[in-house]
DNA sequence: CCGCGATATCTTGACGTCAAGATAAATTGC
DNA sequence: GCAATTTATCTTGACGTCAAGATATCGCGG
């Protein structure tokens, strides 16, 4: 009676289990759900970015600068070190943000190595209204959840994310 | 006296309580976490998949074939159903894998519009030991986490991912 | 048995990403 | 001061992905 519905991925671990019995798959079923998860969580995101003219690329610098406060400014590097990319897509995220108008690329008169990449006023509102919808999708995201279990799958993943970094 | 130790996503979230207070960040941490997880667990997987001169795409597309049963063959709409992504893109998955010699392209003889893709002995044995260093390695990135953690994290993922699919 | 909408697969063009390496300026150590 | 090393950023080339649309074939309704 204890009948659990199955889902895609149990389809998946059946299907391993009759192929190949001597693999121990007791792993995949929670990675493949993380996985699957997250592909459908970043689907819906990307609809919402768009509806703004940007990708979850141009958001995700946007908000990073929006979010570091006025004036809104910092290098290269710093928004390399909080966004979990390679320096050449850093680059070239900056490059489209720049064609768009929605950065631009100032001297650092510290370091002629450098430069510092500034919101525009464009900029500004633009991730100013990208975030409000975007943190009213989340909550719809998560809305199918009841509130104790978002609480516990937060604290897990948590959890897990402090043995990964 | 509860110190929860703050991890990246909870800086983020102070970052967006001070600049933007009236929004409701509530399941940006519970999402943001989902996705720095993905991220890690992603790129240790694709280090394996590389070993074996694979990548997650490759892999993904082999191991359906493999998991399938004999004769390993499944026509591209198979395929398409069962990874996620787009027709184009598994045309290219195809044309990649057909290149390498691990798959190939056999007519079908029941549709003339549609092929079946079959794995080659080559691209069996190259999914055979693949699979087995992947599940090997998926074991490794849960082993810190307790193992009653991990299925209370299943169990949260399966309830999670069946409101949004 | 024919016309036409449905279906299976492929093509095209634009992006985003990475690894590896290039360039230029800052810093370190003598 | 100056060479050697380190650091900050950008460049290059190869992939993977998607959306939109092109082709070719199937199969249904008349």
């Amino acid at each position: 009676m204890e009948e659990i519905d199955k889902d895609h991925v149990d389809k998946i671990l059946a299907q391993w289990r009759r192929e190949r019995p001597e693999l121990d798959v007791s792993a995949m079923g929670l990675l493949g759900r993380l996985a699957r998860l997250r592909a459908h969580v970043s689907r819906e995101q990307e609809k919402v970015f768009a509806e703004h003219g940007l990708t979850s690329a141009s958001f995700d610098v946007l908000a990073t600068l929006r979010r570091s406060g006025p004036p809104f400014q910092l290098s290269p590097g710093d928004l390399l070190a909080a966004t979990m990319v390679t320096s050449g897509t850093m680059t070239n995220r900056i490059d489209q943000l720049e064609k768009a108008g929605l950065v631009e690329r100032l001297n650092n008169p510290e370091d002629r190595r450098g430069v510092i990449i500034a919101l525009t006023s464009e900029g500004l509102k633009r991730i100013n209204a990208a975030a409000t919808a975007h943190v009213a999708n989340q909550q719809r995201l998560v809305a199918g959840l009841a509130p104790g279990d978002r609480e516990a799958l937060d604290a897990l993943l948590r959890k897990f994310l402090a043995t990964l970094e």
